[in-house]
RNA sequence: GCGCCCGUAGCUCAGCGGGAUAGAGCGCUUGAUUCCUAAUCAAGAGGCCACAGGUUCGAGUCCUGUCGGGCGCACCA
């Protein structure tokens, strides 16, 4: 059990015990009251708000709660001491066993350590990746595929039902772009002299492939053919081919989605004007004339009346088109018809991920998500910031008119899956990102997937080599839970229990809060301490893990040594990278 | 003009439903290796947390405003 939410109920304990004998109402609403540990480690291992966020309604002087509070906490066994300081905190020192025993759960419960059933098995959805079926993907996809893919790991891992979605946007003009260029395609496939390819038309070389399978799936017959009777069934090919080539690009980042849906399929099975009539029956829809926006006014703007969804009554600034002028729907339309898709299909809680030049978009599909289900769904949407592709510290060009993007397999074949993951996660995702393709691959400190890896490596070293000098020690969890944990006792080996013990607490908050970068910055930091403890066993030879002498201080440093090999694997294992037992 | 995001050490960034003396890496200074991978570690210097108000026992964190940077702004997706 986490042993922050075990210290937290021993605090609502004496609370209510503390109520029952009369001194405080009973009635206190305990809602605020937090342990957490302190920043400053001379403040103990555990502190409590309780007596300063309850004095008021206690009618109480903070330190004098915080006296009652105290002796209540010395009855437990798991504490050791508890003094007041400050404003009122009331500061925890755990008994060593308490600390200890953190190993033996980690042994007890193995790579499930840190889970949780938080999630109650309810059912989200994360969407991710959703790029146009235009082309393959490049790297400014790349940081919201991890982040997306990442998070939904971490909230399977806290007990959420997780669905990861692929919203396939293959309805729009965008597609008959693509059929076109990729009628171009056919032709040239032909033999016919294509020439440059017109502005307007997707240029990239990706296309020609496209061209010769359809020669192969259809010979000459659209040769001559109208536009309006080839076009349906080449869109309908080219999407095809292109999702063909997005997934495997994705395929080669780890990345799986179970469920690809299709816009065109929401359109064509009336689902759009299920959404549509939704907002209807709800009065959300008036015909309207939007004003111009203020200090950008497009070329061809013409005021217009048309069919408007009431955002502005959801919090969006302004009400929201849902026909173009040609009457079919825009994208909000039948973005719309999503949203209420995946609530229909039993999502009340739904999570995009989008680029940063979609924040402009956020009001109005939460706005819209709000409406169309009736405030039952919430969406959170998660902006990633855009991705700076370095090498060497100096910016690598990138223009997508003349084709040389850097697409996300060649990122991929460049550096590897595994680096690409770890290292889209080492910002926030409101943080811009730097991503320098010679430092992500250095064996230094400076680069954190190798740091950590390193610290996993160090773990499996350590054991390999113990049976050399014992050859009864058995490094497996089950062999080493008989370990006797009391010899351990230096500082430094607590250190690194403390920061063990917060791994759940960690992948919870991380979790909840929809942040997996969370989870790289404490692998770091458990890497850090493992390090710190290796080398000071350099200086400090009582502290290396494999002691000639003694055999039951060694059993109980492998246990000490499996148990952060152990959370290094999980926290790897929910960023999608592979744990490596030897570096070369 | 409006909206969203950001502003923390020289640089790049963390800072966990508000918590005590604000952290890490890089860079700089000084050290540690007969021994489990020094591919690492330890110590030091370095901060009006952009600015001004407010909320409260307490604000880098919440609210308002100002300044600075990024993104977006009918009928693309």
């Amino acid at each position: 059990m986490n042993i922050y939410t075990r210290l937290h109920e021993i605090v609502l304990e004496t609370l209510s015990k503390i109520a029952a004998s009369g001194s405080i109402p009973t009635d206190l609403s305990l809602g605020r009251v937090t342990v957490e540990s302190p920043r400053d480690p001379s403040h103990g291992d555990m502190s409590t708000n309780a007596a300063m966020v309850l004095s008021k309604a206690a009618g109480m002087k903070p330190r004098d709660l915080a006296t009652l509070i105290q002796e209540g906490l010395l009855s437990d066994p798991l504490i050791e001491s508890a003094d007041i300081a400050g404003p009122g905190f009331i500061n925890i020192r755990l008994a060593p066993s308490a600390w200890r025993e953190i190993l033996s759960e980690i042994l007890a419960t193995g790579s499930s350590y840190g889970e949780s059933k938080r999630g109650a098995g309810e059912k989200i959805n994360v969407e991710y990746v959703s790029a146009n079926p235009t082309g393959p993907l490049h790297i400014g996809h790349a940081r919201g595929t991890v982040f997306g893919d990442v998070l939904a790991s971490l909230l399977e891992k806290v007990g959420f039902d997780v669905a990861r979605e692929y919203y396939v946007n293959d309805a729009g003009s965008q597609v008959d772009v693509l059929a076109r260029s990729a009628h171009l395609r056919y032709r040239e496939a032909q033999g016919e002299d294509i020439g440059a390819i017109p502005s307007g038309l997707y240029p990239g070389d990706y296309m020609i492939p496209v061209g010769k399978a359809l020669v192969d799936e259809f010979g000459d017959k659209w040769l001559k053919a109208p536009e309006e009777e080839w076009l349906p069934v080449i869109r309908r090919f080219t999407v095809d081919a292109m999702m063909k080539l997005i997934r495997k690009d994705l395929g080669a980042l780890g990345v799986h989605q179970k469920v690809f849906v299709s816009e065109q399929s929401l359109v064509d099975s009336g689902k759009v004007e299920t959404a549509h009539a939704t907002l209807a029956d709800r009065g959300l829809i008036y015909q309207g004339v939007l004003e111009p926006p203020k200090g950008k006014t497009p070329d061809d703007w013409e005021a217009r009346e048309q069919e408007l969804f009431r955002a502005t009554d959801f919090g969006d600034d302004v009400d929201r088109p849902l026909r173009k002028s040609d009457g079919s729907w825009t994208y909000f339309a039948s973005d719309i018809a999503y949203h209420l898709d995946k609530y229909d299909r039993g999502f009340k809680t739904q999570i995009d991920v989008w680029g940063a030049d979609h924040g402009g978009y956020v009001k109005r599909m939460k706005a819209a998500t709000n409406a169309v289900t009736n405030g039952a769904a919430e969406l959170d949407v998660k902006i990633c910031q855009i991705v700076k592709l370095l090498d060497k510290g100096e910016p690598v060009k990138m223009s997508k008119r003349s084709g040389t993007f850097v697409t996300l397999s060649d990122l991929v074949d460049a550096v590897g899956k595994d680096v690409v993951r770890f290292i889209m996660l080492t910002r926030s995702n409101d943080a811009p990102l730097d991503f320098d393709l010679t430092k992500v691959t250095d064996q230094s400190r400076e680069n954190p997937v190798f740091y950590v890896q390193y610290a996993h490596a160090r773990c499996h070293s350590a054991m390999r080599l113990v049976g050399d000098t014992f050859s009864d020690i058995e490094t497996d969890r089950a062999s080493l839970s008989n370990a006797d944990l009391s010899v351990l006792e230096d500082s430094a080996e607590f250190a690194l229990l403390k920061v063990l013990a917060a791994w759940p607490r960690t992948v919870e908050a991380a979790a909840l809060a929809h942040e997996p970068h969370r989870i790289a910055y404490y692998l770091q930091e458990l890497a850090a301490e493992f390090h710190g403890l290796w080398t000071k066993g350099k200086e400090q030879p009582t502290l290396r893990f494999i002691i000639d002498n003694d055999e039951t201080q060694t059993r109980a440093r492998m246990a000490l040594v499996r148990a952060v090999q152990i959370v290094l694997e999980s926290g790897l294992n929910i960023l999608g990278v592979e744990p490596v037992e030897e570096l070369r």
